[in-house]
DNA sequence: TTTCAATATCGTAATATTGCAATAACACAT
DNA sequence: ATGTGTTATTGCAATATTACGATATTGAAA
């Protein structure tokens, strides 16, 4: 196969793997840490910031953004990049929830 | 290529990526969320209780049991996996520094 | 020591992810 | 309308991940 299984795990547990898997590729990490470094909105800058391609960085972007942590300007010749703090704030108490509720131990 | 470029970012951002691989796949927060509800010391019900083979699931612990997540007896019959509750503790806290330096704005 | 149950490893197939060159699309100015 | 600069999309190659059957390994009990 090769394909996760996605349909024998609760809501819950594949929604936690999704925010997960944003964060888990460290051009993705470098994004959102430049993004949120930017005093003014950023354009494409980020691009020259880390070493990769320019499709390669929208590529990521799209991950990002299709989990809705990106709002601002999608249209003109300067896209504007900013971070939805609301949905990243939600993705944290997602991860605390997460963590709070996994911390017992029995050994 | 296919490979993530690890070396253009800082130790800190992989480190970030790294962890945040651990939970991006919903088998492991499953089994980690199984292992933490049970009182006892568990044994090979994982895979009962997941619906997975026995050694997609022991490829699985091996990945949380990598990221230094596990502890208990290893030796004998009957394994015996346990939350390391200090370690998971530390991949919250980095979590959250990650996140508290992450969610200012600019539009 | 042989047997048994539990876990790990190997080999392999299928799918996903990553990355980039080439190109398209787009908004704006001239 | 024609450039110009910016971002998105396409196509493709390389690598990683996921999953499982078959098999090996392991520790304990008989």
């Amino acid at each position: 196969m090769g394909a996760s299984k996605v349909d024998i795990y609760s809501e819950s547990i594949n929604a936690m793997a999704s925010i997960a898997k944003v964060f888990a590729h460290p051009a993705r990490v470098a994004i959102l840490q430049y993004i949120s470094k930017q005093e003014s909105c950023i354009c494409n800058d980020i691009v020259d910031e880390i070493g990769l391609s320019q499709p390669t960085i929208s590529q990521h972007l799209q991950v990002i953004n299709n989990a809705g942590l990106l709002k601002g300007n999608f249209k003109g010749k300067s896209i504007c990049y900013c971070l939805n703090v609301e949905r990243f704030q939600e993705f944290q108490s997602q991860f605390n929830a997460f963590f709070n509720k996994t911390k017992s131990n029995c050994c």
